[in-house]
DNA sequence: CTCTGTCCTGGCCACCCGGGCAGTTTCGCA
DNA sequence: TGCGAAACTGCCCGGGTGGCCAGGACAGAG
């Protein structure tokens, strides 16, 4: 029939746990029509799985740091965001740095990239 | 030598795309490992796919852009950046200008928050 | 009442970032 | 064969960022 060109499947794996991530991946990188995504490559779906008990859910960030946050992930500088929120810059710079701290970021970008993967923000 | 205790992996399927959803169960269901979970049965992954439409073509983004696009929502600075491509800061901070441009942001953060939004990487 | 946590503010400083300038090579396409 | 796009490199500079120090106000828990 036609076997002919339908191009592979690119897959994406977000799994929590390491040993099911590996099983997986050992598992559907031996598929003929699939392909596992490299970072960064979109793929056409993706394998989720999230560890029921190894769910922190919501990382515990207080409502000013989720303000903070948000207007982070618009893009916004420290400046603007201490505008907006009518507070000092120093304050800003003050909740994200303890931002940074609990998303285990290295930086604004990091911090906002971690905090969408872990759907505490929504892009 | 030890085939005895991994059993099989449930795995169930979220995927808008009816042409993919057919293609996806007819190749996950012949691997050996894998068994496609019931209605209703609980799955230890999901595959999920979100629908094709949702997807605004992409922008055109040259490859070396791409590369830093990727890294940049890895967090990474431009001088990490640059040590992981080979090439010089400078040269990073040019495609990084680039990509302010072409994606419409005002920093780095917001270029991967836009990019996120569009599809054109995946966090 | 003390202690803890959250929120807020200030200053200082090294470094990073973004944008401007100008220049090279390489490659594909008309 | 010439021309433009892409990729790459350099220097300069103003402003932003992140990390550190210090402090105070205020609410709730023990």
């Amino acid at each position: 029939m036609s076997e002919d060109k339908l191009p592979e499947i690119l897959l994406s794996l977000e799994i929590d746990d390491p040993a099911l991530a590996d099983r997986l991946a050992a598992l559907l990188g031996n598929v003929a029509g699939l392909r596992l995504a490299a970072p960064g490559e979109r793929a056409a779906a993706t394998v989720v799985a999230r560890d029921p008990r190894a769910r922190p859910e919501d990382i515990a960030l207080t409502q000013r740091e989720l303000d903070v946050l948000a207007l982070m992930a618009e893009g916004a500088s420290n400046k603007m965001i201490a505008r907006q929120l009518g507070i000092s810059v120093h304050t800003v710079k003050f909740h994200v740095g303890s931002l940074l701290d609990k998303l285990d970021a290295t930086g604004r970008t990091d911090a906002v990239a971690h905090a969408a993967r872990r759907g505490v923000i929504e892009l």
